[in-house]
DNA sequence: CATGGCTATGTAACTGGTTACATGCATCAT
DNA sequence: ATGATGCATGTAACCAGTTACATAGCCATG
């Protein structure tokens, strides 16, 4: 009763009966009202007004060929690390007229690939996906529906897709560095699962070489601050005695910092801790951490300006590596005032 | 040179040409392929295989009247407030067969509209908006375009959409209650803007009714841990003495906590402090955050059915209420061994 | 052998818009 | 009076699919 019996949408043709012109006309309404009359197009447009009319998304795609859409392939949306580029990426597409379809994909290159075919089936006119580790089937479908798709959180210039992101070598490499300079020589570190997971992959493989001369034991858990405790659990009971810690991403920080307090280990009196990723929430930890930055906002604007230039402009854009840079705050410290001693 | 030169991709006619069959069977196979002779299907399927045919979406939706796209209209993705639900909603979502659009608003109704608007543009057959504030450009337009959409974040039973969310005076009215039962007589109300945002302000206005006996202060910034942050140094220079800061929303109270850290105000012993979300990060603060759970997870998940069978089967889903309750860990304390007499 | 039913396929209309081209008509210079 | 120009509008084809209906071939039944 409070809800009218729904009568069919009226289409193109019911307005140009009511109005007693042309489909022509009432579509030059719609898209270049400046060629029709005054009289004409008011009186188009109040018998739209009044038939409440609205056109049909799939029409107008179909000749066209424009669905203003664009899809996103991230691992998930539940941590700030991508949520917070996402959100960017959505910021900056409004601008650019594209509406945003975000799918989840638990790095999981299957389950990627089949939501990436579900967007072609849906319509979108480019993608975005996670890193440079990709099924077959992704790239087939890529092929196939030709559709532009750039790769965000990596940076590889060489990669077949263009990337927008960062070298995650390099920042695994700066937050080693600080470490090193700092003196520290038993590191434990943190990080996510290898498998699916490229960004996770670069930066451990960076770290071993980093680390090279100084001891250093890895810890595998979930990227989360569940996973940080975790792993900083097993750092203090089997890692013997720990100058630093380096976790992989801030998330896991978060964890570690949790559990050390928890333990009565103070830091970064007892054990220094770096990380990855400078999170907004990094810069109100206890201590405030040391943390590499990856520039998440600014990464999903430049992706999506490409990504949408591509796409409208069939430019292929060229791969963009963002700078990463230490932020220290206050939970690194030097080994300090005891043995600080260097090798070389 | 890597990018073969684009040829226009092949549609059903293509297709059928190719196979020597009418553009209905191809059309079949793609549909019912039980109906279509097995060595008829074998060989459409090989021409569609060869030359990359992939079914136009547009052309699709504009026969079927599908999309399967809905959107989800809310405030950001920045916070976990709104990450958890949308990501709950997007997984939700792919069991039955739909796309996710995410369109931030920052609570502003007009942006709210216009967005709603775009939306409609590129057909969504549903909508999930935040609250129950909007401005009449949006009701127009879901009438007009005869769109669904469910409320979420929001309880209210007569509204005039179905609301799937959490009674949110009832959540204050819980935190309100704990401190009470805790004895504390001059609290600190920290919240977020009240302009735009009706979840704030049922809070607000609950909290208001809920501590008219006790000594109370209302602290407005943005909702942030930067917010958070503004507001206890507000609350402790301006405020007097304090028992306790109550925050309308977890992310404030990790800058709150943060804060009275800083200056050396010890938590819960000086100062408890309680809020509502329960954010994953509540269990890792210092002290772990007392606060009111909102089941922001399932609250995506049952919002995300409602509109999946609203869409699907017509079937008008009614409001669904979710439950809130207080989860007690170490950031609020009795008034205690100091004078702990109460009023009633 | 005609009839009926079944299966597999084709033809052409239809979805709801856009748009190339045609037309009608007023204005203006010749 | 005549042709050229330009504006406003209409007609019908077209986009890429789906689908109602028609048809053709085959086998079984009476």
């Amino acid at each position: 009763m409070h809800r009218e019996p729904k009568k069919k949408r009226p289409n193109l043709r019911d307005v140009s009966r009511a109005a007693e012109v042309s489909v022509a006309t009432v579509s030059r309404v719609l898209n270049t009202p400046e060629v029709v009359n005054k009289d004409t197009r008011s009186r188009v447009e109040a018998v739209i007004e009044e038939l409440g009319f609205v056109r049909s998304a799939a029409a107008f795609a179909i000749n066209s060929g424009r669905t203003r859409l664009l899809g996103a392939l991230i691992p998930n949306l539940e941590s700030d690390i991508f949520s917070l580029t996402v959100s960017s990426i959505e910021q900056t597409l409004v601008e650019h007229g594209f509406s945003l379809i975000v799918a989840t994909t638990d790095d999981d290159p299957d389950k990627e690939a089949r939501k990436a075919k579900e967007l072609v089936d849906v319509g979108v006119e480019g993608f975005f996906v996670t890193g440079v580790d990709h099924s077959d089937a992704l790239y087939d479908l890529l092929r196939r529906a030709q559709v532009p798709a750039v790769a965000i959180s990596y940076f590889d210039q060489d990669y077949r897709l263009p990337t927008v992101g960062y070298d995650n070598r390099l920042a695994a490499k700066r937050a080693c560095a600080h470490l090193i300079e700092l003196g520290h020589q038993r590191i434990a570190v943190v990080h996510g699962p290898l498998t699916g997971n490229d960004r996770t992959k670069a930066r451990v493989d960076a770290t071993r070489d980093a680390l090279s001369a100084q001891g250093c034991e890895f810890f595998e858990e979930p990227i989360s601050v569940e996973g940080g405790v975790a792993a900083a659990r097993r750092a203090l009971t089997q890692g013997g005695s720990l100058d630093a810690i380096l976790c992989m991403s801030d998330p896991m920080a978060f964890g570690v910092l949790h559990e050390l307090h928890r333990c009565g280990v103070s830091v970064p009196k007892d054990v220094s801790v770096v990380s990855i990723h400078n999170l907004p929430a990094s810069e109100f930890t206890h201590p405030p951490l040391t943390t590499v930055h990856l520039p998440a906002r600014q990464m999903g604007k430049r992706a999506a300006e490409c990504l949408a230039r591509w796409v409208e402009h069939d430019e292929r854009p060229s791969a963009i590596c963002l700078d990463t840079y230490l932020v220290q705050r206050s939970s690194a410290t030097s080994i300090g005032n005891v043995t600080n001693f260097d090798a070389n």
